[in-house]
DNA sequence: AACATCCCTATTTTT
DNA sequence: TAGGGATGTT
């Protein structure tokens, strides 16, 4: 494992001579250990701590925007200059290429550029493939093994399971897939798994498919992505040999967004930091490991993360020093304030409270604003930003941060009719593109001949006449022999088994991939590469395709090729791409961004747009179904990185409508809401142009919806909010009460659950100036502008959707984001309504039956499927409705 | 092999 | 609603 540019290589001990970081600091005058060194130079003493104290473990908790990439980039600027360890003796791992790109060049710029080396700066996954490319041998693989997209591996999966004989519609490859990640994710090889789960699967046969495709990885000479550090942390454990070699490289290691990390990469990096003879015989006897994080950032435990990790860092490394960062240099106080608060009602956290000298009278506060549906949240979005343009804010510095991607759309749809412009960050990848991935399945054949999922992929794309039957026959053969399928092909073509046409077909593509394979060595790359697409027919498929989007296609393969040429070789190309999945975004044009929430973490921006925070779109239901307690936090946190994303300014928002899947569904406000503190919120009033609101237009509806029922205490609206957070009783701990009680059994809100059951129909439908209507309220003449608002006051108690549904929601599932979400409550506790609901296949309705309809007002049933109504409505036509969102007339 | 039709499902996403 | 996948039809 000696890397030519370790200097260390030769001469084992202590650095000998100035590393060149080194060099350009000394160079600026001065012995390096006398303070201050310039690079120390701005930071405040909690960051300078951090990045000084260089021995022992360290834990420091990096709140949002509190310098922490600074810090981590400050700190190995000073190991270097201090000359405590060469460039190549630091190991520092992140999660994301992005970061790890930010990394390498902030460093550049601390030590004025001149390192080339830091060799051991990547994601943990980039460094995995270079552990196990060295020592791909030990656990049967070439060193040139392939690494797995997920694509190939559903597929490789699927084949597996038919290969078991189990239907694969009831066992689907994309949940074994799932499976197997979590498995992974938790450093669990076939033999480890708990019994459970080996027989939640398959027929019980979870275990025996998780070895199949293991085994079936090494004869293709593959790995996927859990594998990348599963291997490695197989070759330490068992050869102890190979660790004490990287236990004698690795002086400091250095951990990013630790709170990220799950189990598989906890024991990787435990291995790595562990204090071991080789180390003690270097002269190193604490184990020098730096870990960053932030446990109210963490977000990504569906994916693996074990907050866990960060939580009990001190008893992973004992006598470890933990600095607090808690000095933000990002937002206002109004905004932090807003964060601190929501977040402070987790419990499972280190606790932190971020402050700031960032204070003037002008800043803004928070505003919480309320809206009729999605459309209008899109539309009055959209005015803001315009209104904020016109005084000359940049579109780059806001951001829309949605909670699911399917949120995105109605944006999308709003700025393209506004001529706003805007980019779309994270969706599909250029690399997971249909045609991309075609193109590269060839490159891969081509120098990986034993690649089968790759060879597959393409032997009959373009179409070439190779249908299923001589496929099969090829499959036969090769398993039969043990051989790759290309060289099934060969063998194939010789004889006489297949019929002629496909015979010729096959011929054709063993000779072209036996040619370019030759062509490998010699060709440039890129020509190369260009050649395999045009001659396979690739490229003619495409300009035959006479779709919309065949020239984008045919754009995207000329990109390919282009960026090609940045990498030495084709395998360097597809090495690079197969860990490297995202595009660099162009930040030329003004744009506003939209993103989720999870891309947003580690952005900032001047202004953010915070949309959807209703229950059951956030916090999401599938968390809270999934995750109980710690779904629950977890989606809290995702509000918090949300908050303090924002630099100036944070704009909430919430409807009462959304549509999901097509259909209509009443919301009620996220429960987060209840949790911003009243001094740095602001409850706005719709701001948008539409008439007929005015002064207590929404306050109306909220105000009747949260005071005539058990969700009282959540009412933002003035007076009734603040008179709920001063009389405190009741249902003020609306998170505490309603939303958790039900799911961990606290007890309930017993009293104001028949009280929501009995409310009468008045009540539900309260003017906008607090009076009861009936149906007139219809016929209230629409704004021009906005067709839905002759129902304005009505609508809005979610209890009487809830309780008009009740009988034929099926149990979780079917009854949709939504509706379970505002189900929750009552329905639960009563239980017997859901296991009634089970049962229950039949409509309360029939054809003809006429029903009024929160949104749409009155109509006539037409059509009857399930739980799905199709409605004749009065006024506002044919709509399918779910059942539970009318009630008979 | 191309096209039509039915059925099912429906977060977050990096590597 | 919409998109994918699997199946059926020509």
């Amino acid at each position: 494992m000696n890397d030519s540019n370790d200097p260390r290589a030769a001469s084992p001990g202590r650095p000998a001579g100035a590393g060149i970081a080194a060099r350009a600091l000394a160079a600026r005058g001065g012995p390096v250990a006398a303070p201050p060194a310039d690079y120390l130079a701005g930071l405040n003493p909690e960051q300078r701590a951090a990045v000084e104290t260089t021995e022992g473990p360290v834990l420091v908790l990096a709140g949002a925007g509190t310098g922490k990439t600074r810090v981590l980039t400050t700190r190995i600027a000073h190991i270097l200059a201090t000359r405590r360890a060469y460039a190549s003796q630091i190991l520092a791992v992140t999660f994301t290429n992005k970061a790890a790109r930010e990394m390498r060049n902030r460093i550049g710029l601390l030590v004025g550029g001149e390192v080339e080396g830091m060799p051991w700066l990547g994601t943990f996954h980039s460094i995995g493939v270079k552990i196990l490319r060295k020592h791909a041998e030990l656990v049967g693989l070439k060193p040139n093994f392939t690494i797995l997209d997920t694509d190939d591996q559903i597929r490789l999966i699927k084949q597996l399971i038919q290969a078991e004989n189990l239907d694969d519609k009831r066992w689907p490859a994309r949940t074994f897939a799932n499976l197997m990640d979590g498995w992974k994710n938790r450093g669990l090889t076939p033999e480890h798994i708990p019994e459970g789960d080996a027989r939640a699967f398959g027929n019980g046969r979870g275990r025996e498919l998780y070895r199949a495709y293991q085994a079936r990885l090494l004869s293709l000479n593959a790995a996927d992505f859990g594998d990348l550090l599963l291997h490695p942390i197989a070759i330490f454990q068992n050869h102890p040999d190979v660790l004490a070699d990287y236990h004698r490289r690795f002086r400091y290691i250095l951990v990013d967004e630790y709170q990220d990390t799950n189990v598989a990469q906890y024991l990787w990096l435990r291995l790595l930091a562990q204090s071991s003879e080789a180390r003690v015989a270097e002269g190193i006897r604490t184990v020098n490991v730096c870990c960053v994080g932030d446990d109210d950032q963490s977000i990504y435990g569906w994916r693996g993360a074990e907050v866990d990790n960060i939580l009990r860092f001190d008893k992973d490394f004992p006598g470890s020093t933990v600095i607090r960062l808690e000095r933000n240099y990002r937002s206002t106080a109004h905004i932090l304030g807003a964060a601190a608060h929501l977040i402070a009602h987790n419990e499972d956290r280190l606790g932190k409270t971020l402050f700031t000298d960032f204070h003037d009278p002008e800043h803004e506060k928070v505003t919480v604003n309320a809206g009729w549906d999605s459309e209008e949240e899109a539309r009055a979005i959209g005015e803001e930003i315009e209104q904020l343009q016109r005084k000359s804010h940049a579109l780059n510095d806001m951001a829309i941060l949605v909670r699911a991607s399917f949120q995105m759309r109605e944006f999308e749809d709003r700025f393209v009719t506004l001529g706003l412009n805007y980019r779309v960050i994270g969706g599909p990848r250029f690399y997971e593109r249909q045609e991309i991935r075609d193109a590269l399945a060839y490159f891969r054949c081509v120098c990986q001949p034993a690649d089968d999922l790759a060879f597959e992929r393409i032997v009959n794309t373009p179409k070439r006449g190779l249908g299923d039957a001589a496929l099969k026959l090829l499959h036969e053969y090769a398993r039969a022999k043990t051989m790759p399928l290309i060289e099934a092909a060969g063998d194939l073509v010789q004889g006489d088994e297949l019929k002629p046409r496909p015979r010729a077909a096959l011929a054709e593509v063993v000779r072209n991939f036996a040619r370019w394979s030759s062509l490998l060595p010699t060709m440039r790359h890129t020509d190369l590469g260009e050649m395999i697409l045009d001659e396979s027919g690739y490229t003619e498929m495409w300009q035959a395709d006479r779709s919309a989007d065949a020239p984008g296609r045919l754009e995207n393969l000329k990109e390919l090729i282009r960026s090609m040429d940045d990498y030495e070789s084709l395998p360097g190309f597809l090495e690079h791409i197969a860990l490297v999945m995202d595009a660099e975004q162009n930040a030329e044009t003004d744009a506003v961004s939209i993103m989720t929430l999870h891309s947003a973490k580690g952005l900032e921006f001047e202004t953010v747009f915070l949309p959807g925070w209703e229950e059951g779109l956030f916090p999401h239901q599938r968390s809270l179904d999934e995750g109980g307690r710690s779904g629950l936090e977890e989606e809290r946190r995702l509000a918090y990185v949300g908050i303090t994303r924002g630099k100036k300014r944070v704009k909430i928002w919430f409807v009462s409508n959304r549509r999901i899947h097509g259909m209509w569904q009443s919301t009620i406000p996220s429960r987060f809401l209840d949790e911003l503190p009243e001094d740095h919120v602001d409850v706005l009033e719709p701001s948008t142009s539409y008439g007929g609101y005015g002064a207590g237009g929404m306050g109306g509806y909220g105000a009747s919806r949260w005071d005539q029922n058990a969700f009282s205490a959540s009412s933002y609206q003035t007076p009734g909010w603040r008179r709920a957070q001063a009389a405190g009783g009741g249902g003020s701990t609306y998170a505490g009460g309603r939303g958790q009680a039900i799911r961990y059994g606290e007890g309930g809100v017993a009293g104001s659950e028949p009280a929501s059951r009995t409310a009468s129909k008045a009540d539900r439908y309260i003017s906008r100036d607090g009076r009861p209507v009936g149906e007139t309220g219809f016929d209230e003449p629409a704004a021009p502008t906005f067709d839905r608002s002759g129902f304005a006051g009505k609508l809005t108690d979610p209890l009487s959707a809830n309780r008009s549904r009740g009988s034929n929601m099926p149990a979780r599932k079917g009854g949709g984001l939504y509706a379970s979400a505002r189900a929750g409550g009552p329905r639960d506790i009563e239980g017997s309504l859901v296991a009634k609901s089970v049962a229950d296949e039949e409509s309360r309705f029939t054809v003809g039956d006429r029903v009024f309809h929160l949104k749409f007002g009155n109509g006539t049933v037409a059509l009857i499927e399930g739980n799905k109504l199709t409605v004749d409505f009065d006024r506002a036509g044919q709509k399918r409705v779910l059942d539970g969102f009318v009630e008979a007339v």
